[in-house]
DNA sequence: GCGGGCGTCCTTTTT
DNA sequence: GGACGCCCGC
């Protein structure tokens, strides 16, 4: 490939802090890539170099590009080999350090990842068990939010007290730290965690000297994407060299409700006022039709770059738009186009992807791609780890290498049932809270607890020679043999066999193999490491992440999210309506422009024909409802659209819904005419609101409340007239 | 104590 | 429409 003058300009400033500004398939990696080689080139001792990406499947692209450019290969624990540039994605950077030095702040390098249901039950158990209170007012999920939001502000458990303004940040503040101890205890970390200790372990001066004089040549990919602690850990990180490249694209900003922070483009700038900045403006995939509307969409926002995208792909396919009667016609329609080309053309339908706002809207696709045997895969991010099988057998491993790992413990002690109750269970939490042992030291001892019964003694005798007997083998067997040695002695065939349908049971096994099969990848290492690697890694790996690239013949279905990074020649952008994309959760303007920016990521993803789609009528949230055609749609220039032509269009309403089961939509319902008595409403009452669903109260002065949805914002509304009715 | 049945609460987006 | 929690009957 040859390198344009900005990239060409980009790969040879190996000294200084650059910021590279990368629109749509600039090439970037490529670019990155090429950067690499050149310092290799000039000497630089490749395991100096760190590039560090959002996914895995961008730093799987890019180690294989570096492996056919140097002729090496990396393997699965790649910080073995000295000789290569250290390719990672954020949290696996992160988890690499904290195994290493996560000593410096006192605790154990068995830590374990807690996910986010290990979390909420945590929680929970808090808020009802500890703290007496009533968890439908106190949402445990709600409460997660603001510790997780308090983590990412880098506000420490102990220093919260400070930001106590507001009943709930009161309980917030108790939950959070009795959440922080109980995470200690266990030696657990949860997802913020992982960002969190990372930069509390390198404030350690000695460690963070370490890992500067260890990677001097730093490469931050995506950094739009990059949020405060992760901002504050790549600052330490390149501190001493200054040897700091970040690519960036303003334009494919889509995670600020992860608290991805763009100021810290500004703060880079203040940082290294020095900074070569550089943009790479040539798209080397889309045709001009598609750049040109995407442009045009993204242009509609206040906050932008300027940008002049081009390409020199000079093919003009219009961009085609299905505005169906109904979610069946459209989903129908897509199929139908997708068969056709197939057919036709005999391509493959790995060509194919289809884009939606939220996971939730695949299925009326999917019953489309169905009747016409198309076959297709949805992409489900962590779909793998949720399985229940898959977090039984996960939890043995987990207790097996962190045996003060309590969530999983109270996980895998009773499954398969060895008759241990949850009465059982308590009097254990009673005990271990009163004389201060862990859950282990308890079972060893456990005649010694007289609150049990001797038969309920002898049911956790049993299970703790289990325990010590896997413990054991976990020594000298392989992880995937491990695996198999687990399922043989718990008898975990058996239970799911009982426990199941046959074809659930069938269902099952294949994810136990998928399992296996993970697993077996890491057997090569030694046992006990083999075991602690894959623990982390499996809770970051993703269905998306086994997905081999066009290797097979099926449609992709993915939320636009999910698709960031990839391309594919035929795209569709499915659900083009108003309240569901842009969702009815952001329609302030600064959430606004996150949508739109969303919108552009999907019509870029797509090389060669793009399709859009709504429809007039859909069955949603149990309902038939008419939404509005989408702001998007109207934001593309009707020149560089065709309009799909239906087939038969005396059909449409036979194959539709029936003019009766429509209603009108409940977002859209008009301000109540209905005066609410205002003294009826408290606070903490919940209430229900036709177009945002479920809220609580959590201020009210007179008729003015603050209304705060579950897991989103806080919004104030005159509750005499708001369409609210208390729940 | 367990399991089936019934009521309640939901659905952004993910490392 | 489905997951999950809770209650009540064995």
């Amino acid at each position: 490939m040859q390198l344009n003058p900005s990239q060409e300009q980009a790969k040879n400033q190996i000294n200084w802090p650059i910021l590279i500004l990368a629109w749509a398939w600039s090439w970037k990696t490529a670019t990155l890539t090429s950067r690499i080689e050149y310092m290799i080139w000039t000497w630089i001792n490749p395991s100096s170099i760190l590039a560090v990406t959002f996914t895995n499947k961008a730093s799987k692209e890019m180690k294989e590009r570096i492996s056919k450019k140097l002729n090496i290969q990396y393997q699965i624990n790649q910080y073995k080999n000295q000789n290569l540039p250290f390719v990672w994605t954020f949290h696996s950077l992160w988890i690499f350090i904290l195994k290493n030095h996560i000593e410096a702040i006192d605790m154990n390098k068995n830590f374990v990842i807690y996910d986010e249901s290990d979390k909420l039950s945590i929680i929970k158990s808090i808020i009802k068990d500890e703290l007496w209170l009533d968890e439908k007012k106190y949402i445990p999920r709600s409460i997660a939010s603001f510790i997780s939001n308090a983590k990412n502000a880098l506000i420490l458990a102990k220093d919260y007290e400070k930001y106590v303004d507001s009943h709930i940040k009161e309980i917030v503040n108790k939950v959070y730290l009795s959440y922080q101890n109980k995470l200690l205890e266990n030696n657990a970390l949860d997802f913020d965690d992982i960002l969190v200790k990372t930069l509390e372990v390198l404030k350690n001066d000695e460690v963070l000297n370490y890992y500067q004089e260890k990677w001097k040549y730093l490469m931050i990919d995506e950094y739009q994407d990059t949020n405060a602690p992760q901002y504050e850990i790549v600052k330490l990180l390149a501190s001493k060299y200054r040897n700091l490249a970040v690519v960036w694209d303003d334009s494919q900003s889509i995670y600020s409700w992860r608290w991805a922070d763009m100021r810290n483009i500004l703060n880079f700038k203040k940082d290294y006022p020095d900074a070569l900045e550089i943009k790479l403006e040539q798209n080397y995939r889309s045709t001009q039709n598609i750049i040109n509307a995407a442009n045009e969409v993204i242009s509609k926002n206040t906050i932008w770059i300027k940008k002049t995208l081009f390409t020199t792909n000079s093919i003009w396919e219009s961009i085609t738009y299905i505005d169906a009667p109904s979610d069946r016609i459209e989903s129908q329609t897509i199929a139908k186009i997708i068969k056709k080309s197939a057919n036709d053309l005999n391509e493959s339908y790995a060509k194919n992807l289809i884009l939606y706002r939220t996971n939730s809207q695949s299925r009326s696709i999917e019953e489309a791609l169905m009747m016409e045997g198309i076959p297709y895969k949805v992409i489900w991010w962590l779909k793998f780890y949720d399985r229940k099988e898959i977090k039984d057998l996960i939890a043995y491993l987990k207790v097996i290498h962190n045996p003060n790992d309590v969530v999983s413990i109270k996980r895998i002690i009773n499954t398969p049932s060895r008759k241990i109750w949850p009465t059982t269970l308590k009097k254990l939490d009673d005990y271990r809270d009163e004389f201060w042992v862990t859950y282990l030291q308890i079972f060893e001892n456990i005649s010694e607890v007289d609150e049990l019964n001797s038969w309920a003694q002898n049911a956790i005798k049993k299970f703790y020679e289990i325990l010590l007997d896997l413990m054991e083998n976990s020594k000298i067997k392989e992880v995937s043999s491990l695996l198999d040695y687990i399922i043989q002695k718990i008898w975990y065939d058996e239970y799911l066999k009982d426990d199941t349908t046959p074809d659930e049971y069938e269902a099952r096994l294949e994810n136990i193999k998928e399992l296996q099969n993970v697993l077996s990848t890491y057997n090569w290492l030694d046992p006990r490491e083999s075991l602690s690697t894959a623990l982390d890694e499996i809770l970051l790996l993703t269905d998306f992440d086994k997905k081999e690239e066009n290797s097979n013949n099926y449609v992709t279905l993915m939320t636009i999210h999910t698709s960031k990074w990839l391309e594919y020649d035929r795209v569709f952008i499915t659900w083009l309506e108003e309240w569901l994309f842009p969702s009815f959760r952001s329609m302030e303007l600064k959430d606004l422009e996150e949508e739109r920016r969303l919108m552009y990521v999907a019509m870029t993803r797509a090389k060669e024909e793009l399709y859009i789609s709504r429809a007039w009528e859909r069955f949603q949230f149990w309902n038939y409802v008419t939404n509005p055609e989408s702001r998007f749609v109207k934001e593309i220039d009707t020149k560089y659209i065709k309009n799909y032509e239906f087939e038969i269009k005396n059909n449409f309403f036979t194959n539709s819904f029936s003019i009766k089961d429509h209603v009108e939509n409940p977002f859209r319902v008009k301000k109540s005419l209905i005066e609410n008595d205002v003294d009826n409403f408290e606070i903490w009452d919940r209430v229900s609101h036709p177009k945002f669903w479920f809220w609580s109260i959590i201020s009210k002065s007179w008729d003015l409340a603050e209304i705060k949805f579950q897991t989103s914002g806080i919004k104030k509304m005159n509750i005499k007239i708001a369409p609210v009715k208390k729940i």
